[in-house]
DNA sequence: CGGACTATTGAAGCGTCTCAAAGCTGGTGG
DNA sequence: CCACCAGCTTTGAGACGCTTCAATAGTCCG
């Protein structure tokens, strides 16, 4: 079975297909882990990295810096999702990626992931599954950023945030979002101050519960129904 | 030589390597070509293709349709741009592609395209490249809608189509955008009505000129300037 | 020549930002 | 173990960018 404690070739199983004999191959890639302390940056602005990185456990995220001191956030990165899934790319980043939560990372030299590319092609196809679905993700903060008032552009991102930790990690009821209202704000496009009154609103709804540094979503159902008051019909 | 009249196949060679020897096997792809005419849909939502598209000539724009009967446009695709450059996606799209001015589409079926694939493995990864392109662009769009003014985001969104233009047609000076003011609003989440006040404030700085349907870029320089008042630090 | 689409202009309303300030909470060092 | 400090959260009031609604004008096509 080689029970892979790696989220990320989890991940990479799940897309290749339920039960695929070739799935061994993918015990005999060279994986190490490293832990990133909240704050630090995983991947830096203009690296380019010669390795597969994922998030093992832990949040990250996708962000620039404007020269104002501003900051936007792309997306926010879960266990088992790569930062850079793909294997060719030699330009440097436009971006950069930090650690929201102290974030165990995990690193496949890309040399190992050619090797297993060879003997097993499907991973390439899960590796462009990968993308596309952090594509998906960017084309619905697109839409919100473009459409929506800030209050549902607060509730698209927390619906997104539950539907996708409830994959990664089986969540219980009061799903616990680990991420500061100042940098959920950056992600979607509000100061964190308007934020806040967003969140005191949904909080008077019974929608959440806060503490400090983290957020608690007790009624993901409301959630949805107020996302889904301008949302997009895909 | 077998200079391949594809905008698509030019797009592909040009993103393997200057000079490759294999590069003549791109000749024996298969492809064909179909007319769309202005406002159709190329790529209609919830399809699955199995052959790849890519924009000939003319100009396309994926984009949603809100219930409220808004649209956001994520992005306009240039000649050589790929619809679909994943060729093992088997999910049906979350949004649609429809030709901006008539297009001419460039068809390619999956089936050629593997074999060619296996024949020139770079082939894979200049795809890859082209995906990544496509998500540059869009992390692009969401700094903009996320952190600027409209009247930025706007000399954005125009100087983004400028720089692009200028490779895939070699244009001259006043580089012609011919597309709709509405769409273009679309693009940047603005009114049409309010991206036209902005269009006229830079009509009157000398920056565009206007005539029904298109817009001329007369000062690229400039749009540039506007563009880096916040622009990031990439 | 009529009809449909595109562009343009004005005025009122409101969503969000900005600035300013003050609680809180948790972690750190003394 | 306590005090302090930095980072996170919360609140208020004024300003402004953009939307909305309404209406007119220009331009292309059948």
């Amino acid at each position: 079975m080689s029970t892979p404690s790696s989220a990320f070739l989890k991940q990479l199983r799940k897309m290749i297909h339920p039960s695929d004999p070739r799935i061994g191959a993918l015990g005999d890639v060279v994986l190490s882990t490293s832990l990133i302390a909240r704050g630090r940056d995983i991947v830096p602005l203009g690296s380019t990295e010669r390795r597969v990185l994922a998030i093992g456990e832990g949040i990250a995220m996708r962000y620039r810096l404007l020269p104002d001191g501003g900051r936007q956030i792309f997306m926010f990165l879960l266990p088992g999702d790569a930062c850079n899934p793909n294997l060719f790319n030699a330009t440097p980043m436009d971006h950069a990626i930090a650690a929201v939560t102290p974030v165990r990372l995990e690193q496949i030299p890309h040399d190992s992931m050619l090797v297993l590319l060879k003997k097993v092609p499907e991973v390439n196809q899960a590796l462009w599954s990968m993308a596309d679905q952090q594509t998906a993700v960017m084309r619905d903060r697109i839409m919100g950023l473009g459409r929506c008032d800030a209050r549902i552009r607060v509730a698209l991102l927390l619906w997104e945030l539950v539907m996708r930790l409830r994959v990664s990690e089986a969540q219980v009821m009061p799903v616990v979002i680990p991420i500061t209202q100042a940098l959920l704000a950056d992600a979607v496009g509000v100061t964190h101050i308007h934020f806040n009154r967003i969140v005191s609103e949904f909080c008077r709804l019974g929608i959440l519960a806060t503490q400090r540094g983290r957020l608690f979503v007790t009624n993901p159902r409301s959630l949805q129904v107020i996302a889904s008051e301008i949302t997009c019909a895909a």
